[in-house]
DNA sequence: TAAACGGATTTTTTT
DNA sequence: AATCCGTTTA
């Protein structure tokens, strides 16, 4: 085998990083850099040129899609299927460890798993049970801490609250919703981490499997693993196995939730001999933009340290735009993107990318009244709708009747006349005699401690779930499905509840849910087919889907930040560049926040290859408020050399709402006519919005540059 | 039981 | 402005 084509390809950085000895490396890999590749590299190094089994190989990732994309090009550079090979989510091969151990992680096998809005309402029964007030205890607050303590590898014994009474409260809580998760035999997400570190901690034998198997550990984005994660591949590696660790510690912006990018950092001190290398060559973006972003980034102290450099061109330089308002902001974007288009480009090229969602509905009514065609990525997701857990919920019951949460879904849903007294009155009998709803539901319906009514309705549930698992039994995965689907009646449920379009999209939902369990059952992937169901709820819970299936059209991309991370667009925008928006006001307080924002920006800025366009409205109105913005001070951090402002000009069409040349404006002006004004000097009127003396007037001075004034305040006279 | 009202809230999000 | 959540009301 001739090992040296897989090297071939490669810069001389790559080529150090994936043909490097088989120990401990750390790959400090910027923004476009090939860090995927380098990734994929090195495993089919690993097997080609080491001679490594694919059983030897566990590559971890955070999200699904990017374990899917790892697989599959691994599969096509190695010429294979990669057998044996362990590639997946933290969470994911958590959850197949414990599924495999799970007598000695104390679960029952058929443990379901919570996702977060589970979670939520599994906390907030449990504040309920404690006779908590919610609004001195927010579930938010609860599920947090919760979350945070597992995330850092503490259970409730571990914490020692020092008197202090806020925090033993919290730590009660801890105690009574683990004893919750128990009982129901359900496991969250940060606990599907803790449990699997425990396991290995705790059971030195079956430890012993894994770092014998596993000699090559890769880790990608290990900027964003936190501290549960980094113990666990520690563990794993013991003093055998290799780590090899790809990320970013400029594009560290998931501190909020538990990622420690000092991981990397320790990582070097703690591992023997680990070996650095430094992806510095971009591939992606034209010297101005690498230039702009590289000095932003340098702002932030405690870096690794890099600079990005390119082959290519300077380039366009990244513009900024100040517009008026933020319909004048999206209406420059959507004008912007349709001059692309008709120069050839495609739609799909574009993104606009924002700090938070409340800022798409401009952009939005702006395309839509452009005719642009667009996407917004992000938004709820297609396993976490109401009606698709409902009918989950379902099968969950079928599956583990312990589930209390899927039971206190759907006991009432849809509606049979359970109602909140009764479900109360099990509770409470169940949590006395610490049994599940379901063990309590039964036995109440044999005794008739519910009262004749309540007892009638519950036995009808009880029935429906036992005639749905006798139904199921032998039908293949996706008969399964619609086989629930038909017993629940959510079908004619939601109809019902919500006329019109509503309801009938609530029912396409369910019958797509048909539709993904007969995908799933043709291409389950590496799960155990034994239990096809138990492998497709999991599925559903690990992997909450896209929001919307990817339209064939050629789209805009609108999406917040975060979720422009690892992709990339020739054209890009960044709306709503503005002190309090980005930054955002809540991270303005604290120097660690605000340097997260920071690298927020850099993340935002690398992902454009040719244009960049940085905008801002001087005046906003958001969550129903108008206000005056300041601009944000990263657009005051970038370097002049790279940047331009924008002079609009005279617009190539004009904004909606602008009156034709030589109308009047208001106080005597047109548009386009040359004024003077006493302190700005003289200049042309560009643009305006609204008339009579309300009427806001765009113009261009010649020294001061542009300014948006009020017409009757502006006195302006013509110039000439 | 559901509609209707009132009040608070409003960063980012994967698993 | 819009949405979510809890409470009140019919």
């Amino acid at each position: 085998m001739d090992v040296t084509a897989l090297l071939d390809p490669l810069n001389d950085a790559q080529r150090e990083a994936v043909g490097g000895p088989p120990g401990h490396t750390l790959v400090v890999a910027g923004a476009g850099s090939g860090k995927t590749r380098v990734l994929v590299h090195r495993i089919a190094w690993l097997i080609q040129a080491e001679g490594v089994s694919p059983f030897g190989i566990l590559a971890v990732t955070f999200t699904n899609k990017a374990a899917g994309e790892m697989r599959e090009r691994i599969e096509a550079l190695v010429g294979l299927p990669a057998t044996g090979m362990w590639v997946g989510t933290f969470h994911g091969l958590a959850h197949r460890l414990l599924r495999q151990h799970h007598a000695e992680a104390d679960l029952p096998k058929n443990f379901q798993i919570l996702d977060s809005a589970d979670q939520q309402r599994l906390v907030k029964r449990v504040l309920q049970e404690q006779g908590l007030d919610e609004s001195s205890w927010p579930v938010r607050q609860v599920q947090g801490f919760i979350n945070a303590r597992k995330d850092d590898g503490q259970r409730p014994a571990d914490i020692d609250h020092r008197g202090d009474p806020y925090h033993r409260t919290l730590l009660e809580l801890y105690r009574a919703y683990e004893e919750a998760c128990r009982r129901a035999g359900v496991v969250d997400f940060a606990e599907l981490l803790l449990r699997a570190w425990e396991l290995w901690r705790d059971n030195p034998g079956i430890l012993d499997h894994y770092r014998r198997r596993f000699r090559h550990i890769l880790v990608d984005e290990f900027q964003d693993t936190n501290a549960i994660q980094y113990a666990w591949l520690r563990l794993l590696a013991g003093d055998s196995g290799t780590v090899f660790a790809v990320g970013d510690d400029d594009q560290s912006i998931y501190g909020w939730r538990g990622a420690r990018v000092e991981n990397i950092r320790r990582y070097s001190q703690e591992f023997p001999d680990v070996v650095t290398v430094r992806l510095e060559q971009n591939y992606r973006s034209t010297g101005h933009i690498l230039g702009a972003s590289n000095q932003l980034i340098a702002r932030n102290p405690e870096r690794l340290g890099k600079e990005l450099w390119t082959e290519t061109g300077h380039g366009e330089p990244v513009r900024i735009y100040d517009a008026f308002n933020e319909n004048e902001e999206a209406r420059f974007i959507g004008r912007r993107i349709q001059q692309w288009v008709e120069g050839g480009g495609r739609r799909d090229e574009c993104a606009i990318l924002y700090r938070s969602n409340a800022l798409s509905r401009v952009l939005e009514e702006v395309l839509v009244h452009s005719g642009i065609p667009y996407r917004i990525h992000g938004g709820p997701r297609f396993f976490e709708r109401a009606e698709i857990k409902d009918l989950l919920a379902y099968l969950r019951l079928v599956a583990s009747r312990d589930d209390d949460p899927s039971f206190e879904r759907v006991v009432n849903t849809p509606s049979r006349g359970i109602g909140e007294r009764t479900v109360d009155n099990l509770r409470q009998i169940a949590r006395e005699r610490g049994l599940t709803l379901w063990a309590t539901a039964w036995e109440a319906a044999g005794n008739g401690q519910l009262g004749a009514r309540a007892t009638k309705a519950i036995q009808r549930f009880l029935t429906t779930i036992e005639e749905l698992e006798q139904a199921i039994d032998g039908l293949s995965l996706a008969e399964q499905v619609e086989t629930a689907r038909q017993h629940s009646g959510l079908a004619d449920h939601y109809l019902q509840k919500e006329k019109g379009e509503r309801g009938q999209a609530r029912v396409d939902n369910l019958d797509e849910l048909v539709s993904a369990a007969r995908a799933f059952e043709l291409d389950p992937g590496d799960v155990d087919t034994e239990d096809l169901l138990g492998a497709f709820l999991t599925h559903a819970s690990l992997e909450a889907g896209e929001a919307q299936a990817a339209a064939g059209e050629d789209c805009v991309h609108l999406m917040t930040l975060h979720g422009a991370k690892g992709l990339e667009f020739p054209l890009v925008f960044i709306a709503g560049m503005e002190e309090g928006l980005f930054p955002h006001r809540m991270a303005l307080e604290d120097g660690n926040r605000l340097e997260e924002e920071r690298r927020l920006c850099y993340v935002g800025m690398t992902r454009a290859m040719s244009e960049l366009y940085l905008t801002r409205a001087e005046s906003r109105r958001l969550h129903g408020r108008e206000g005056h913005t300041r601009p944000s001070r990263f657009l005051t951090e970038l370097p002049e050399e790279h940047v331009e402002s924008v002079r609009p000009g005279r617009a190539p069409s004009a904004p909606a709402a602008a009156p034709a040349p030589d109308t009047e404006v208001g106080e005597g002006v047109t548009l386009g006519q040359r004024v003077h004004h006493p302190t700005f000097g003289e200049g042309v009127i560009i643009d305006c919005e609204g008339d009579g003396p309300r009427a806001r007037l765009h113009v261009n001075f010649d020294d001061a540059g542009l300014k948006w004034l009020v017409a009757s305040h502006a006195n302006l006279t013509p110039a000439g």
